[in-house]
DNA sequence: CATCCTTGTTGAACATCCTTGACAGTATGA
DNA sequence: TCATACTGTCAAGGATGTTCAACAAGGATG
């Protein structure tokens, strides 16, 4: 259940800059009693009023409630989560196997003419980031599309939309790295 | 800026999922007015509607929201654009500025014929992988020494003591990612 | 064609959030 | 002791979010 404490975290956060209630909502824009109210869970903020003093501490509003789902949110590392690599087409090498306690994955990547991850943009949490080895690769990334070249490299946090496709004539090699995939919705495994 | 677009994110989710603004509002327990509204940006939603509404998807607050700021992130770096880190001996290239948030770091190293990490084993928390592009490595781990050509690869806990030494006559190229980003602030950095 | 279902939108009523302004508690210093 | 300045809290009312109910547009069925 939810047991979304913004009141409590919100105070932390606040506290834990030495500000007081009237100086933090100077800073953001609203008043004091904004603030109290929040901080005892008597409202729950709008959102706009929430960016607001968020803003001021300054915080991101996904960093707010990162904290906040952490706390009750377990990460699972599924056995097989990796070891569906390759589609035939597509060829994902993984260095090492995966094991639940690894932090990340490594990946030595070859992509042949035509090859595509697919129209499907791609969204899943951690992050991933590599490095042009040999050829060249269109990317995608959240509606930003560029063409890489050997000594090129990328690096996304993987929940804004990704495609990978190689539009030229040579294969193209790419050592990869993502830091852990959390669970995948229904059966298929998510990667790229 | 700000433009924080809520109601369009929002339809963009529901409609990826295939809902209604109905069939939605009746999974989160608002009403289909209440989507509607939130989708055209007329108001700024409460916390707890935006959560019930995103549970219903179901999308966590952070998610939601990390499309939205992460789209300012730099995603692609030219080979001209990696962070140089080496110390005229050894050449690291860090791909992307040392941003403190970011899990891991890549690296796209280069180890001229007799680069040495040191004799001092080094140990450091965290894990480190790689895959060598060019050349070839002798890598210690643990007291455990192999030569690793173009192709080959490791992976290892950084907390087991570690040496890298290019005992060949060419230059050695690789591609490496370490976790938690050893890179991350200023100031002298141990690696390796 | 009519009928029925679904879609998203909107005005008015209601519920909630937010501000104004006042209050009590604590600390510092004259 | 009194004055001043700070802290966080709270009631009343204005501002904003949410619901209810009606509406029009589009498809599907007969």
């Amino acid at each position: 259940m939810s047991g979304f404490n913004v009141g409590t975290r919100l105070k932390q956060l606040r506290q834990s800059r030495d500000l007081s209630q009237r100086e933090l909502a100077k800073r953001a824009g609203v008043t004091n009693s904004t603030i109290s109210l929040i901080e005892q869970n008597s409202v729950s903020p709008s959102v706009s009023s929430l960016k607001k003093i968020l803003d001021a501490l300054p915080v991101s509003i996904s960093e707010f409630f990162a904290g906040e789902e952490l706390a009750n949110e377990q990460v699972f590392y599924r056995a097989d989560e990796l070891t569906e690599i390759g589609d035939g087409n597509l060829s994902w090498r993984l260095v090492g196997a995966r094991r639940p306690n690894r932090s990340m994955s490594l990946l030595y990547e070859h992509y042949p003419p035509g090859a595509d991850t697919g129209e499907d943009m791609l969204e899943h949490a951690g992050e991933e980031g590599g490095v042009i080895v040999a050829g060249s690769i269109e990317i995608s990334v959240n509606g930003d599309t560029q063409v890489l070249h050997q000594g090129d490299a990328y690096y996304f946090d993987s929940r804004l939309p990704h495609r990978f496709r190689n539009v030229g004539d040579e294969e193209c090699v790419i050592v990869s790295a993502n830091t852990p995939p959390s669970f995948a919705e229904g059966g298929t495994t998510q990667h790229h």
